[in-house]
DNA sequence: GTGAAAGCGCTAACAG
DNA sequence: CTGTTAGCGCTTTCAC
């Protein structure tokens, strides 16, 4: 049981024991006021001990002690160390978060989740953006092993998390979004290929026959789930898909979508329907057809995936699956502590469920 | 006050000397491994001191020194421990990032920018999402007083980083995009009040006469001083603002310029052009325009502020007034380690260029 | 060039 | 209930 003792003194900077700019001059001057618990411990008349106990709110203090060790701390202004704390307590209380994009609203919206499991638990949250790329996604999953981090979530493409998980043996962290089964983490995530198959079968529906995909790179697993989804849903409908309906891209920005539809949708044979695996290629995908003068959905359907809040704004509104976005940072992050309070248990792996969202864009 | 409950009670008991493994079971076994700096001194045969060298590139070591050192470190895989580095050397190499929302791709841009500069110097980034709340921010303010930060960029409204001003005399922070001059914190931010006018200007040449505002919360500066500049740009133009036309929202959610927009425009002598503080507003203000049957521009014209990425996507590709995000975001960190590197130094408040983007909507 | 030793500020036994 | 004490793992004088 830890309290945090913030106990807003609303006092005015106290005087900050004479001290004064005796200052070796250049030199910043750290910790002026009243550091220490030891300071305090000397105000209150009682040890460093009993200062502390008090600080984390151990029962076994008496009231007017307390109350003396609290009246000393608000008149000084003290706040705990928590550089020496972490290096007493062996933890540091932050968990990683590391994510291809945070800029990309899906990624933050999952980022919101876990930041809010993870501050209701005490932890504060390390954002990093690794850009996907190896190199520095290795660089920061070294933070846990130098003890800046407790645990990390890894949000990268599941290309990346087996390296990791050779190199990385027992280290605590779990895989959210991407994952590799046989990796051995725990892991949150959707059934990517079902998913991408309600898309596709959605599409059927309407009718159409030809139906473009839109991927990202295949270094992520849910790329190559969802293509496998959507290619199975066509067999099944008794459609031969063609390879050149389908492509690969190394971005989810909204040009990167807009252009690939163009590429796309000029070919001879162009699909009537494109379906794209996450809503900012949608939403570029529909400006692109929009800037070679294609209606959505009257001469292409668009069926993107994720739901992030943008897609009921625009025009038409997005079809797309949705996928519980705070959930799995929530469960990302539970997953993480759970992990965290008992290395030894076994943490499952766990898939949310997707739902087909039907607006005006197919 | 908060207080943060349940600490992973159980603690492996320092094994220490005898080492071994004499682990009581059960017992998160940490630091199995290479631990300590000291048991790469022993195994290189050397100091702890000579090892520390080594680690922290000193230049008075003896090359083949230096070798075994090396050689004993990646023979045991040790890394060091931050945590102890950090309580000795009483820095947390951690940069605290405030903001109101970094779900708005607006804020996730500037973080962008911290963020690189910040990596650039051997800093990470700890990321607050304060939800504009002073409680919130107060608290996570205190990192900075418990050591947990060594200094702080805050996007949070200006009434809030006044009360901040107050109550934390010399704290190491900067304020980004809201700043309140007289708080006497170095700052970095555009000129809202010209950029205002601009956008407004740029509706009256078009022969607009009813110019509505969507504003955010007043407790912005920016929204302050946009308004103002909204304000005396119609005036100047000769006309007489209708306070009928202008609302001031507490979000900056699509749905909030939505629901916004359907409001203004469905009173009598609503205006026929509409200016938002923010491209997100902006884009709920088109959708909600178009829910009531409105043709933007051709009925109502449309212009943001920003610019972000998916400004350019939407339809109408929307007019609005651009503003350097990534740059906003990188001064702010400079300033930042400015004042870390040299506390006493005066550091500048600085106005970036913004700049009005034209495109369909108005 | 290298080692010995003194803490950084805190928590947690262990006594009393 | 409270105090004494021993470090957490590292950096850094200060000697040799």
């Amino acid at each position: 049981m830890r309290d945090h003792l913030s106990r807003s003194s609303s006092k005015a900077p106290a005087a900050a024991l004479s001290n004064a700019r005796s200052q070796p001059e250049g030199r910043p001057l750290r910790a002026a006021e009243g550091s220490s618990i030891a300071a305090v411990a000397q105000q209150a008349g009682v040890s460093v001990a009993t200062v502390s106990r008090v600080l984390n709110g151990h029962e076994n203090v008496r009231p007017a002690t307390r109350d003396r060790v609290l009246a000393a701390i608000d008149a000084s202004g003290y706040r705990v160390n928590e550089l020496a704390r972490n290096l007493r307590t062996a933890e540091s209380r932050l968990l990683l978060t590391m994510v291809p994009d945070f800029g990309n609203p899906f990624y933050a919206e999952i980022v919101r989740g876990i930041d809010s499991v993870a501050r209701q638990h005490g932890y504060f949250m390390l954002l990093c953006d690794t850009g996907a790329d190896p190199g520095r996604e290795r660089s920061y999953f070294d933070l846990l092993r130098r003890r800046r981090a407790d645990g990390a979530i890894c949000l990268d493409p599941a290309t990346i998390q087996q390296a990791l998980g050779d190199a990385s043996g027992a280290l605590p962290w779990v895989a959210c979004c991407e994952f590799d089964p046989a990796v051995g983490v725990p892991y949150v995530g959707i059934d990517n290929y079902r998913a991408a198959g309600d898309a596709v079968r959605h599409l059927l529906a309407r009718g159409h026959r030809c139906i473009g995909l839109i991927n990202s790179d295949v270094d992520y697993l849910y790329a190559r789930q969802r293509q496998q989804g959507y290619l199975d849903a066509l067999t099944e409908a008794g459609i031969m898909p063609d390879a050149r309906w389908r492509m690969n891209l190394n971005s989810l920005d909204y040009e990167a979508g807009a252009s690939a539809a163009v590429t796309l949708i000029q070919q001879p044979g162009a699909p009537s329907a494109i379906f794209a695996v996450s809503d900012t290629l949608a939403i570029g995908v529909i400006h692109g057809l929009r800037s070679v003068g294609k209606r959505v959905p009257d001469d292409v359907a668009v069926v993107g995936f994720d739901d992030i809040s943008l897609a009921a704004q625009i025009d038409p509104p997005l079809t797309t699956v949705a996928q519980p976005m705070r959930e799995l940072g929530e469960t990302a992050a539970r997953l993480l502590l759970q992990r965290l309070a008992n290395p030894l248990a076994n943490v499952p792996g766990v898939l949310l469920p997707h739902r087909l969202v039907i607006r005006g864009s197919a």
